[in-house]
DNA sequence: CGTTGACTTGAGTCTATTCAAATCCTGTGG
DNA sequence: CCACAGGATTTGAATAGACTCAAGTCAACG
């Protein structure tokens, strides 16, 4: 990233700092640590394919996904891969381990042009230690990503395929008004999104196509969009122990 | 739990604290920190059924589990179930939602006569805002409780029933001597494992006389012994992304 | 206009599920 | 100590869902 002039960097710190301010694990911190945050870090946007770390490596960075979808995957012996998730605004990747491994236990892989800031994981090691606040955060962080992984677990076990499909879209889906049809852009690639709920992506394109017949959902490109959502949640839903809004 | 005067209470305390020494949720921690601890715990032998607690509930206690074996699940509006885990000794139970939620996301149930040691939330509360290694320590943990889920999550996308009953063996195994023959109690009921597993008992009986004709175990009555762990070790991780002793 | 890559459709196979029946265990009462 | 009831496990047969491989469609792009 080369700045041009120290205002232009100053302008793009700024920028980060507001988009840290936005995340959880970044909550309650004082201005002047989420500033060092800011001046550290780095604003990026890559094409689809870009790694941005992979499973083993010494953990250096860590990620703030702005906008895009990123695939977290992990890779074994034979050449199949699991994917363990695709995640996209919002979302912190590479932090999972910081406390206690030092090295990232999963790849994470760019699947759409996306939008990212970079940021060191020393620094978040030192408020670690310094801020009880961060530790917190990250305590907080940590906790909702177990329930996030229970709840995937509970999925993959009782669900079928479409229902899996439309719990994606459900969990993607901003929690905007009821009422209002919801739009929503979907990774590019949908043979990952197949992968990320654990099928093949034949079954996938079969058991979309259930979903859209037994509730209404439009696709145009990768935008999908959403009438009635409560019938999607009420499909979905059938077999989960969580109604969308619990923990 | 009673009893029957201060001496006795006091051994009682003594054998927690022992107990609690072991656990990385307690490394480093003060003799004076886990003696507080270890005051406020009770020691308990429990059957098959009892429930430590429920989804919903108020956290209020959370669990060490010295010897047994606890289910951990998810209750759905149907009748089903969906069998998060099955834990026994050394696990840590109810702490995962501790920082930020205050609610159980899961019930645990035993499923065998069980040993464990019942302690108060909040004072693990109290420490973890007191004590920084307190923290440090659960932020290890929920780390090592996520990778946990990753692999379980890759497992049930790639392999197949046989390799996800070995698997559970060998995850159950104490890492013991290679050379010598492996012993290990199973929960009474096999029907519990099946539903871990992700799988309908009679899949489980059928996967399982599949994988003892593929690699030697011997089964006597609930005692499973493998003589050639390497071989199971082998058979099962042909699918995975990390070896048996990766994190 | 043909090529390329992604997605869909089709046919056959395989794995796990379901329902039903048989068998094995275990704890209990005689 | 043995017989027996009841539950758990195993086995069998039919079915359903997802997988594989192959072929076809579609849209974007040069």
């Amino acid at each position: 990233m080369i700045m041009s002039n120290k205002a232009a960097s100053s302008r793009t710190s700024v920028h980060i700092a507001h988009q840290l301010k936005k995340l959880s694990l970044f909550s309650e911190l004082s201005d002047s640590t989420i500033s060092h945050f800011a001046e550290k870090a780095s604003l990026y946007q890559r094409d689809k394919g870009t790694l941005l770390f992979l499973q083993e490596e010494e953990i250096q960075w860590f990620y703030v996904i702005i906008g895009g979808w990123v695939k977290i995957f992990r890779e074994n012996s034979d050449s199949s891969e699991a994917v363990l998730d695709i995640v996209s605004h919002g979302f912190v990747l590479g932090v999972d381990s910081i406390a206690d491994y030092d090295f990232y236990t999963y790849s994470a892989e760019l699947i759409d042009e996306t939008h990212y800031i970079k940021l060191p994981a020393s620094l978040l090691k030192y408020y670690l230690e310094k801020d009880h606040l961060m530790a917190r955060n990250l305590l907080a962080y940590l906790s909702q990503q177990n329930r996030r992984k229970n709840r995937e677990i509970e999925h993959l076990n009782l669900q079928n395929a479409s229902q899996r499909i439309g719990c994606f879209l459900l969990r993607h889906c901003s929690s905007s008004n009821k009422d209002t049809i919801t739009t929503l852009r979907l990774p590019y690639d949908k043979s990952s999104i197949a992968a990320r709920l654990g099928m093949q992506p034949e079954t996938f394109s079969r058991a979309f196509a259930r979903l859209k017949q037994q509730v209404d959902i439009n696709m145009n490109g990768s935008i999908a969009s959403i009438p009635d959502k409560a019938a999607l949640e009420n499909y979905v839903c059938a077999s989960c122990s969580s109604g969308l809004n619990r923990q």
